[in-house]
DNA sequence: GTGAAAGCGCTAACAC
DNA sequence: GTGTTAGCGCTTTCAC
């Protein structure tokens, strides 16, 4: 059905090999040669079969991507970034969805391994040898998760915590709730240990909430140990969590944010649309998309495909209405 | 780096083609050597190239999907849909996000096109004879777009607005508002004659404010012509809007339901968040998902490659607080 | 039931 | 500068 190699060289009375570097190392052969090969493939609509090339070449073009749940917001966001560079690149994305099931997460970079040139995982939540194994097959960037000897896009928590903790003393706050994600999650520990150390660094007290599913739900969930909790202001796993527990303090009939000050995590849209709208760090998603491919590609053109730099990007403090008010 | 089918040969002490057999025809292989190839397989982590096995089968085991814009709640229950069935299928899938870009739609499409069984495009923007000139290539789905000769899966927006009409008429509503989405939007059209039909035959009147694009911000910009048009009630082209308009309506002091009805069409989470939580005309997003799967792999298994039917899924009229009052 | 040989579409080495 | 040859990893005749 499609057109081959050999019908453009057919056409344009070449060898097929004149064909293949007419296309691709264009200065390689004659200009004669090279228009009638051109235009004989556009004639055609010829487009080289990828995964022929890959076969020889050793590259598919292609990078896998591994993302928990794309129901939850942030990560169309990185999706989005990570497509468009890749599209630049003329990098075609195979993307898998494991429901944030980590069994499916190793059966499907397994799968994906094979026909990509190497592979994006966001927020994994397979364990440490797991990753480092898949590290030794493929080549592979971490996308919100640190492990050592392998490249990484991250957020900065430290700083992202340390805004948002000056943000709630400034207030007057004096004992802050934080309400946990998954315990499975990389980022759920690192943004713990920032607003703890954060806080004792400002003085102020932090109690912990268990962990919760990243979604309203949880956070809904949450709000009521919250309450319980005494804390005048609670940070969250990340927005969806914030707002479900927004809903639930106005369910009781506890004003946001005159009796409570709620800060999210991640700025997804949503959080500019919340009644009152919600004071979140705001994380460049889409930023962190487009520098994983950067590095990933990096990572390709390395020979000896040794780690290159990872990159930790900041968060920026929004403030917003759900902390408009001095308790 | 990985291994290949020879190397499974060797440990297993048979030939290349014994190994093929035993792994995708396990009936033609005398038992004990298939158990020696199986462990042989198993000890190596092996599995098959599939761009090789493509080449040679005509079968890549890929499908591609294009999206307008994953930043829209709506696609990424879709794509997950179509995830969860490919992946049970042992399909893989590329995804590229348009940005509502149709001139990017058609260059993704032909670049994908080379290296996929089949593709599906979601709600795409691209005209009649560009989509008809896919399908001649390709094996081809549409999701959320009709178009003559070509397998699709559309939701029944005449009887979605028939359920919303018939919800606002109940409330007492003579006069109803549609805010419409991108003029190129297919369902745009299908949802703006689905409202005026069902409303002329419950005797309502409508008046079409202009088309906007799909997001929070269109029907931010959207509801003060609404309120100028003199309707009490609307339906908008998404939910997004709807979520928007009502956004608008508060900040002029406008109460929802009170005042004012409004009704979205989707159905994404964010509507059940809102305040007041959105009436909405619920679509199965991720049944058309995996229904679009369905057909697209029926297709393949068909010879001629002739459409199969098409599948129309029903809408489900949700009513929420946004509708609560009568006016 | 199994192996040897051919070939999918393409590119890279090697001749010329 | 261009054609010929070989081969990427796999499946599928065709012999045996």
């Amino acid at each position: 059905m499609s057109s081959t190699i050999r019908d453009v060289a057919r056409l344009a009375g070449v060898s097929a090999s004149t064909v293949s570097r007419a296309l691709s190392m264009p200065e390689m052969v004659n200009a004669a040669t090279r228009e009638r090969v051109q235009s004989a493939a556009e004639r055609l609509g010829y487009a080289p079969n990828r995964a022929a090339r890959g076969l020889i070449t050793g590259r598919t073009g292609n990078i896998g991507l591994v993302v928990p749940d794309l129901a939850n917001p942030f990560f169309p966001s990185v999706v989005k970034g990570i497509q468009a560079r890749a599209r630049a690149a003329d990098i075609a994305v195979f993307l898998a969805d494991t429901d944030e099931d980590p069994a499916a997460e190793v059966g499907l970079v397994r799968a994906l391994a094979k026909q990509v040139d190497g592979m994006i995982l966001c927020s994994p939540r397979a364990g440490l040898d797991e990753l480092t194994g898949f590290a030794a097959d493929t080549r592979v960037v971490l996308v919100n998760r640190e492990v050592p000897d392998i490249g990484s896009v991250t957020f900065d928590n430290t700083d992202g915590m340390r805004q948002a903790v000056g943000h709630l003393a400034a207030l007057g706050h004096r004992r802050i709730a934080w309400v946990g994600g998954p315990a499975k999650s990389w980022s759920d520990g690192e943004r713990a240990r920032g607003l703890t150390d954060a806080a004792a660094a400002a003085g102020l007290e932090v109690v912990k909430i268990g962990h919760f599913p990243p979604h309203y739900d949880g956070g809904y969930a949450a709000a009521d140990q919250v309450v319980a909790s005494g804390a005048t202001a609670v940070v969250t796993y990340n927005d969806l969590v914030a707002i479900g527990l927004m809903a639930r303090l106005d369910a009781r009939g506890i004003s946001v944010p005159n009796d409570f000050s709620v800060v999210g995590i991640d700025d997804i849209a949503m959080s500019r649309m919340a009644r009152p709208a919600l004071t979140t760090v705001s994380l460049p998603k889409q930023q962190a998309g487009r520098v994983a491919v950067e590095l990933l590609l990096a990572l390709l053109d390395d020979p000896d495909g040794s780690a290159g730099p990872s990159r930790q990007l900041p968060g920026e403090l929004i403030v917003r209405g759900s902390t408009g008010v001095t308790p």
